[in-house]
DNA sequence: AGGTACTGTGGGAGCGCTCCCACAAGTGAT
DNA sequence: ATCACTTGTGGGAGCGCTCCCACAGTACCT
């Protein structure tokens, strides 16, 4: 019931139907020039862009929601806690990416947050309504609903870190296999003999490609992976201490530790302090995910870098297509829907 | 799991229409039990939400939002860049109040960055399209654009801090007029007798506050207040060292010094090290934000806390109000539309 | 000459709601 | 019995767009 508008005659916001009479076309015409259709002539296109200006039109957004069946809007879903959410550099890096594809377009960007029960209700009765035309999932634990719902809904949605090599959203990733294969690699180019792996909980699929990454890795500058120096974590912190440990026990003749996260790093750095062993003139250590633990630990951790910027600009990319996809029928370039990002190693002096 | 909710295969949404159909009423009835409207018999609302329930309706929020004039949604406008959004707990603080006090309504918030031109452009269009029911805005920098065209355009806003004591937009504060007193009162009731003040800019409104308080709390004790002890900062770390130089060279007998802010009470802080001051034995320190730097200085810094959560929630509540005011055009209460929300003292070691 | 294919344009027919007026039925006072 | 309310209900009339069909005009074939 507002009245406003920069120049509205009467206070009221222009409609469309406005626009059309004063620039003595008709209300289609006018629908065309301001979607950028190109079945426009050039003389009409001026005027209309004079009457527009002149009225200072805006077009009503939920009118057009309603006609065109959508809602020029995207969802960035955080199954996680607002303070998860504003501890990890890992959100603020992806939203940056999202945020700036983004602002290529004219799509708007919610921050949707689903750690709490209430929230997750909160969420499906917000999908249901279709109150978004497609969805970013992050951060997706491997028995997390919320993917299957998206499925049945039919919203487009794109995950980062697919749950299996058989993930059916469309996902990004980055190479977790290459990452794996990266850091071995850097290892045994230095001289290292007998590396060591801490994986990841292995019921998330990239901490499997790690693993895969690393056998390889071994493999290509033709070791023979030995299963003793495979010693399964779960991302934290006293998971890489309890690893290291059986580790140290069992060979300990080895000269290098490669750990599936820079936190189980941190665990694995004071199990070799306590025993005695240096990093990195006696061990040498390699993390993963260049975090800011990897920086401040000592000595500085080597590490490997995903490409977390721009994970989040593929991400848009792929949803964009999705969702352009998903109005005419079209079958989709499924080779095209699973995007791997290459991870880059961090050179510090641990290793 | 029952038949409701998810119709399953991107299939039609059931309508409004529809249920009215299933529940055997008009569509008028099947409107006024979803919005919760008194005027309906218990025996028709079981009824219809019934229906609404078999059928798994969810309104059609753009088909409301047109027919309504209204969007169900408001924005957090942040006219900084990302960084500074993620790098202080005053805004995730914010964040948290907000939406708690949002998740009790249907309402919707967006998170709005302004930081760089392109997106304070951006802005501009959205809310020119009227695509918000209101706007939060916190952070407002004294020459900001954003409160005129806000008022403009007719859109219902809250700021946070007021610009002035005429500020004409609703506004939600901290008592910096008390903080300001508290940590003055505080000082002296520990004896000290000679205590200055660093104060934040002046064209702050709420850092001419504090100095405010700071002179009021010495009048009430009984001092004279010295204008030698006051020293204009701006609110940085080298303008907190700058104040204190100049403080120790006029005024070497001061003993307690109340910075207004904590950043420039670190500032200080080195000063009164560099020049062989002990804290608090030599000179007590005070500073204002309780943020995370008063808890990690060393020693660890008494500071004045803000009770930032709870100015968030405030301010939805103030917004609420507004909107529901701006609908029909009721005259509004002008006194409860300035909140002023009480600060409190936070005592550590350095005082 | 007619046929075929475009390009550019106007405007009808909705999209799914809310608002509001009309009206039936019930209640109590006259 | 009438009148004056109140309560509950149905449904018409939009809200401001997009989609799509119809059609005039032009161009280039047979």
């Amino acid at each position: 019931m507002a009245s406003h508008g920069t120049r509205g005659r009467g206070g009221r916001r222009p409609t469309l139907e406005e626009v059309a009479a004063r620039a003595g076309v008709g209300r289609g015409t006018v629908s065309r020039v301001i979607n950028g259709s190109p079945r426009v002539s050039e003389a009409t296109r001026a005027a209309v862009e004079a009457a527009v200006e002149e009225l200072g039109y805006v077009p009503n957004n939920a009118a057009r929601a309603l006609a065109a069946n959508r809602t020029d809007a995207i969802a960035l879903v955080v199954p996680e806690p607002e303070t998860r959410f504003f501890a990890e550099p890992y959100f603020s890096d992806m939203l940056r990416g999202v945020g700036a594809e983004l602002s290529e377009t004219e799509m708007q960007l919610l921050l949707i947050f689903a750690g709490s029960d209430r929230e997750r209700r909160r969420l499906a009765e917000y999908l249901a309504a279709h109150r978004v035309d497609g969805v970013l999932l992050v951060s997706v634990h491997a028995d997390d609903p919320l993917p299957d719902l998206l499925g049945q809904l039919e919203i487009p949605a794109v995950i980062s870190g697919p749950r299996s090599s058989a993930e059916t959203l469309t996902s990004v990733d980055s190479d977790n296999f290459g990452g794996g294969r990266q850091a071995v690699e850097h290892l045994l180019a230095r001289g290292r003999r007998t590396v060591a792996h801490i994986t990841g909980r292995l019921d998330v699929y990239g901490a499997q490609r790690r693993v895969d990454g690393y056998r390889e890795g071994l493999r290509a500058a033709g070791h023979v992976v030995d299963e003793r120096l495979i010693e399964p974590g779960d991302f934290t912190e006293e998971g890489g201490r309890r690893a290291m440990t059986r580790l140290l026990e069992r060979c300990p003749e080895l000269d290098a530790v490669f750990a599936g996260s820079d936190v189980m790093a941190s665990g694995a750095r004071q199990v070799l302090r306590e025993a005695g062993r240096r990093i990195p003139d006696d061990v040498a250590l390699v993390g993963y995910d260049d975090s800011a633990i990897a920086r401040h630990m000592d000595p500085p951790l080597t590490s490997v870098r995903q490409p977390i910027e721009e994970m989040g600009r593929a991400m848009i990319e792929l949803l964009l297509n999705d969702i352009a996809d998903s109005r005419p029928a079209v079958s989709r370039d499924l080779e095209r829907r699973h995007a791997v990002l290459p991870t880059q190693l961090v050179h510090r002096t641990s290793s």
